[in-house]
DNA sequence: ACCGCAATTGTGATCGTTCACAACCCGTAA
DNA sequence: TTACGGGTTGTGAACGATCACAATTGCGGT
């Protein structure tokens, strides 16, 4: 049954519309120089056939592609996908990333990276070189790996790193990590807590330094040690658990903590509550990432909303605007917010002091 | 600085080797008729030039693009991930398809198309014109239209119906719902509940109705009245609070809820608070799709998981052994689970009878 | 009436790959 | 020796669009 239409293309455009292939080009690329009579008619004709480029024939003779590549860190995504966490980062990126894309007649593609050196550089190499992508939006940790960023470099295509403000080619986005722990940091400090601890993320990650930066500002600036207040993680619940209890145990007076992640801050949630501490009276807990599994804890959490769909989708505005230019430095920044939601309360009345 | 690398092309590994284009190609594809010393000369070249084909022109030549699409809601989609709730499927069915996509050297775009059918013809369709996709893989409630189903088939491109077991052109795929409410309303039963509610989701989903179908046969297999506890929700979360209150009110004796959707049954356990209902005590919970979110509830909730990610794959496998054959109407089933966690419990001890 | 220049439209080459088919090689059977 | 045939390799056309450039048109100024 199926007749099996053939695919409309810039051919029958042209010989319905009695005009040359180059014109009919020229209108779907809103060329200059075409009449605008001749336009309509043309224009009549692509409606009507209901004619839509193809994107590898675009791409094949033409310089763009109008892909942009968006970058994952594999075994970070699928082991939060096994484990069934939130895969925070892919959602947000490539709903920001497709919206945003759409709106220029881009497409997005995500693709997973694996972390380690040796295949860093051939899988995303295949991938380049496959798809022949417009831009390159890399996302942390790889945002500031030096072979990515010299491969993408030499090949001559633009490309934005997220979470990362090092010089170098490429567009360096952060989300203000260090005003965001800052600000979190000081919101506690406002509520009279004294002793706040930090979990933080990787060393790996640029972030994890600046969150921890940010903390340690807000404390000083009030004259509050940090000493022996901060834990590492790797932004998963085990180690947001192993975190909070080594900070609970040596911190007797410990009303307050920030985590660098969303699961991290659950763990410390759950550790409070073995411990018989009522969140927020006892201790207050503020989260980094925001994703949707703090809004249906118990309290909800005040969390650091991290923009990562408008950061993204600021990337792909960039990427498309500069062609090939990679001269600015500039690092844009799209600022987190706090989302003040029941996990924060003033510090419990202290026994001294 | 940027040396600007030309890209290595088929050309370069002929030259470089000292064969022609064409033995080229039939080593990078497996082509027979190769001698095996002919197949590794040219094979050393193509790793050592680094040679990767360009998708776009080998969708110019060929027949394949090696791409697969996967429609999702857009409505849906940007509601849920603007509010801040899971995007269920996205993500699940993005890493899914990738990873399966990868495997056979094929890659996974997401396509958002608008419920509103006039729309659905022009977008789908230009995506299709625009990437030529190998397959197609619809999620509901797109399975189950028309127009999408038609256009599909009428261009002769192979689809999965994901969430659709009706006849006609496409691979129709279920996670098995009619089952998996069946289970959980039994298992609910065997705990001792005879009231057991249940919280459907919106009629244009066929799911939806096979969810209701299960928890009546397991109603009916003990000879339990369904009467009066069903409702409707459009699987939000306050459509869930409207039903969850309206299925109290109106059933004094209930004693547990089964619900289509985690944003639902969240609801359902918040409404439940707000009465004094401790669950799993007073009432015990079920919910549909087992998003990271109802792992960190309190209780984290008894769910049947929606094995989205396994389904995809297997759909991305239909479509890449099916070149063109759209002949075997065989639903094909992926059965969901359940996940027992803990918001049920045997139900308390009734008054009378 | 003529020239020049800009705006408009058309032409042929080109991108990187696969397809269909032709050409070649070599061993075996007549 | 010749012819056949299967396995192997090469050749030219084709895919659908854009690019660079050539051709044409129209209009104002002299």
């Amino acid at each position: 049954m199926a007749r099996m239409r053939k695919t409309v293309t810039i051919r029958d455009v042209a010989e319905d519309a009695g005009v040359s292939l180059q014109t009919v080009s020229r209108v779907v690329n809103g060329g200059p120089n075409v009449r605008p009579q001749l336009r309509d008619t043309v224009q009549a004709a692509i409606d009507r056939l209901g004619y839509v480029p193809s994107l590898a024939a675009q791409r094949m003779s033409g310089s763009r592609s109008y892909i942009i590549l968006a970058i994952n860190d594999r075994e970070r995504t699928l082991a939060d996908w096994r484990e069934r966490r939130g895969t925070d980062w892919v959602d947000q990126m490539l709903l920001g990333g497709i919206l945003t894309c759409s709106k220029y007649g881009y497409r997005m593609m995500v693709e997973l990276v694996d972390t380690h050196s040796d295949h860093v550089e051939r899988e995303l190499g295949a991938a380049i070189s496959a798809l022949q992508p417009d831009g390159v939006i890399l996302t942390p940790p790889h945002s500031e790996n030096r072979l990515i960023t010299t491969l993408l470099a030499q090949r001559g295509i633009p490309f934005a790193r997220i979470g990362s403000n090092a010089p170098g080619p490429g567009i360096p986005m952060t989300m203000g990590d260090e005003g965001a722990a800052f600000l979190a940091a000081s919101r506690l400090i406002e509520l009279g807590h004294r002793a706040i601890g930090m979990i933080a993320g990787p060393a790996q990650y640029s972030l994890s330094g600046w969150r921890i930066d940010g903390w340690r500002r807000a404390m000083a600036a009030r004259g509050l040690p940090s000493d022996g207040l901060l834990e590492g993680g790797d932004f998963g619940y085990e180690s947001g658990t192993r975190a909070a209890r080594a900070l609970l145990d040596r911190n007797s007076g410990l009303t307050a903590i920030i985590a660098s992640s969303d699961q991290m801050a659950l763990a410390a949630l759950e550790v409070a509550r073995d411990r018989g501490l009522v969140v927020p009276r006892d201790l207050s807990l503020i989260s980094f990432d925001n994703t949707p599994i703090v809004r249906f804890s118990q309290p909800p959490l005040t969390a650091v909303d991290q923009p990562i769909a408008e950061t993204v989708s600021r990337a792909v505005e960039q990427l498309i605007a500069r062609g090939q230019e990679s001269d600015a430095d500039q690092v844009i920044e799209v600022p987190a917010g706090l989302i003040e939601r029941s996990s924060t309360a003033p510090a419990p009345a202290q026994d001294t002091a």
